[in-house]
RNA sequence: CGGGCCGGAGUAUGCCGGUAGUACGCCUGCUUUGGGAGCAGGUAGACCGAGUUCAAUUCUCGGCGGCCCGACCA
């Protein structure tokens, strides 16, 4: 698209109100702006961005085959209150709400209870199962103190994943392939090298969870990694003995790190099924509640740590999967005829060849230009000016080394 | 939820019990044009309420909002 297009607007300073570099930055650059404290609205950059995020996360979950649905923010306490979540004190992060006529409602904070009663329409025998739902929905959270920019806010997109199966052999096979498309998404958004799979206490549910955590001094959870395993643990596990034996892993050997936890894995078990009668009958007859499971990663989130993780000094440094452009087409000289009318053809050649541009084509000078662009961190940027015209050859800089290229058109169009 | 700091042009900030200053942005003009240009002119501002005072943006109290530390984070 054109830049001279985009109603966003870059700052040169950053916000009096963030503290956190994700936030900073994304507010200078123009991907979110903040609507309140720990809530963000995402702009043509950053909604770039974020999609590209959910489109990676989403091919991997359509991998394991899930099926991808949409629920309702509005939660009925009715389903709440069979699985002994709608009290404030059982979930204290609440949102709710109330209907005209008086009655109470939520605002989904998360969607087991949703899930499990519609999903009770769907199950009825062994045949029915597994089944693999997720969507990509905002969550509510009253969180009491927002901070870390957009990771962690009070409304946020989540992706959440449930499975359904008939015993807990089938459903340990799933969790397992689950971990593996964690993974997966990790590396495609460039962030796989410094993510661990992490032992953390199950919660309510099960005696242990994984979450996966990426090593980020601007993390909020302390962990400890065992390098060689490439696995860590969570400090809130970090004095059970049991969790050594299980994992193999050694106190000793351990180094701790901040970190940020980008996805979790939980065995939920029966515990949902039984408060809300899901059941299937079994090849004999007998009924037997269905066992699950649930998978969260939050792209807003994600987005943040990527940021936190490859930002520089210049500003934001986009691995390619998420950037919302692939190439900053900079023009340098909007009133030099020569100059213009080699920019605006190179333009829509790469339109043509389907490569996703930025095209700087407003009347700036070249400082300005480069400075902004190095702020939105698009991978490379190509600039045509006085000695693209001279040689006919244009200049190719990538965004995260700074390595300068000089390549022709034909070459630019055919990678 | 406990503790601390803060609230002024679109953004970021200095000073101040009496005329609210600066930089960037934005508008006009001229010059400039490969790393956030120069000159000239212009535009635009005190969170809300109460109190103290001759006088409050400034001091006090309350509210609202923001940030930080801690607690919390199915």
């Amino acid at each position: 698209m054109r830049q001279s297009k985009l109603f966003t607007k870059t700052r040169r300073e950053p916000p009096a109100d963030e503290v956190a570099k994700n936030a900073q930055l994304l507010v200078r650059a123009g991907y979110i702006h903040k609507e309140m404290a720990g809530v963000y609205d995402f702009l043509p950059l950053g909604l770039r961005t974020l999609n590209k995020i959910i489109g990676i996360i989403r091919e991997e979950m359509n991998a394991i085959d899930g099926e991808e649905v949409f629920l309702s923010t509005l939660q009925d306490p009715k389903i709440w209150e069979k699985s002994g979540r709608w009290d404030d004190d059982v979930v204290d992060v609440w949102f709710k709400t109330r209907l005209k006529n008086g009655n109470e409602l939520g605002l989904g904070n998360t969607h087991e209870e949703a899930l499990t009663a519609l999903m009770s329409e769907h199950i009825a025998s062994y045949k029915d199962l597994p089944r693999y739902v997720y969507q990509f929905q905002n969550k509510f959270r009253n969180e009491t103190r927002a901070k870390s920019g957009i990771m962690r806010a009070r409304e946020f997109i989540m992706k959440d994943l449930y499975s359904f199966s008939k015993d807990s052999a089938s459903h340990n096979e799933f969790y397992e392939k689950v971990a593996g498309a964690y993974e997966n998404i990790f590396e495609r958004v460039g962030i796989g090298a410094k993510t661990y799979r992490t032992f953390a206490s199950g919660g309510s549910f099960s005696k242990y969870s994984h979450e996966y955590q990426t090593v980020c001094t601007a993390g909020e959870d302390t962990i400890y990694i065992d390098s060689t395993k490439r696995l860590a643990l969570n400090k809130e596990v970090y004095d059970d003995t049991e969790v050594y034996a299980v994992t193999g892993m050694d106190k000793e050997s351990l180094t701790e790190a901040k970190a940020i936890e980008v996805g979790n894995i939980f065995t939920l078990g029966t515990r949902f099924s039984e408060a809300l009668g899901l059941s299937y009958k079994d090849v004999e007859g007998r009924s037997v509640p269905v066992f699950m499971g649930s998978y969260g990663i939050g792209p807003g989130r994600l987005m943040g740590a990527i940021v936190e993780l490859t930002a520089d000094e210049k500003g934001l440094v986009w691995p390619e999967a998420v950037a919302p452009f692939s190439v900053h087409l900079v023009s340098l000289g909007q009133t030099d005829d020569e100059i213009k009318k080699m920019a605006d053809a190179l333009y829509s050649d790469l339109v043509n060849a389907g490569i996703d541009v930025l095209y700087d084509d407003r009347d700036l000078r070249a400082g300005e230009k480069f400075v902004e662009s190095d702020l939105l961190g698009i991978p490379r940027r190509i600039v045509v000016g006085k000695n693209a015209v001279a040689t006919g050859a244009f200049e190719i800089i990538e965004r995260a080394t700074g390595a300068v290229m000089k390549r022709s058109r034909a070459e630019l169009l055919t990678k």
